[in-house]
DNA sequence: GGCTGACGTCAGCATGGGCTGATGCTCACA
DNA sequence: TGTGAGCATCAGCCCATGCTGACGTCAGCC
């Protein structure tokens, strides 16, 4: 179900850069400073944006000496996903729906 | 796939208002009039939003004399769907990928 | 202990986007 | 043809949010 509290988390997603990073993740788990050569982005900026993703629960950190390393969530994508599918699918079959003026 | 441009798409649906406009449509076909009433938001404010989802593609409009009908379009829904579940996928199936610093 | 690199936080600035009121357009109906 | 309802557009305001520079913190290396 799309709650309003989800629009929150899809909100985090709207975002081209966060969007980028999480496509990037999905690939490999990466620390920030691959992100910041794979990006182009300031380390303060990117920072911020890896903020925004832990608190959504998109991501999660692990940390390993100086570094620290970002993994994708995939629970909270796959969420979202059946979110819209659903939404979709009820859609299709209320297609023909329509209510009188 | 999700492209930079999906971005867009996105950004569309993360906001609470359209999102509740989207899953009003999602049951039945409406006029504005019905949503004015629904949301509780002035006809204006409701105008600009369908706006927005029209040219997003997420809804079409069909004239009907005085009034206008909204309804919804399940595939871009799905296509965001299935580019999250993709992308979930791909960190699932790359879960123990990892860069060396 | 001093230094450097990795990373986070904070304050300030600027842009984008949502909300509103005023206005205009079009259709239906008397 | 005049009127009112349904709907769109526009300009303006204001708040949220993304970007940046400066600074602080922690870990590892000399």
């Amino acid at each position: 179900m799309l709650t309003s509290a989800k629009t929150d988390l899809i909100k985090v997603l709207a975002d081209p850069m966060r969007l980028q990073i999480v496509q990037l993740l999905a690939v490999e788990t990466l620390c920030t400073t691959h992100l910041v050569e794979m990006t182009g982005a300031k380390q303060t900026n990117l920072s911020n944006h890896l903020k925004v993703l832990r608190d959504a629960g998109v991501v999660e950190t692990e940390p390993c000496g100086r570094f620290k390393y970002y993994r994708l969530c995939p629970d909270v994508l796959e969420s979202v996903a059946e979110s819209f599918a659903e939404l979709a699918a009820t859609a299709r079959a209320n297609a023909d729906n329509k209510r009188a003026c």
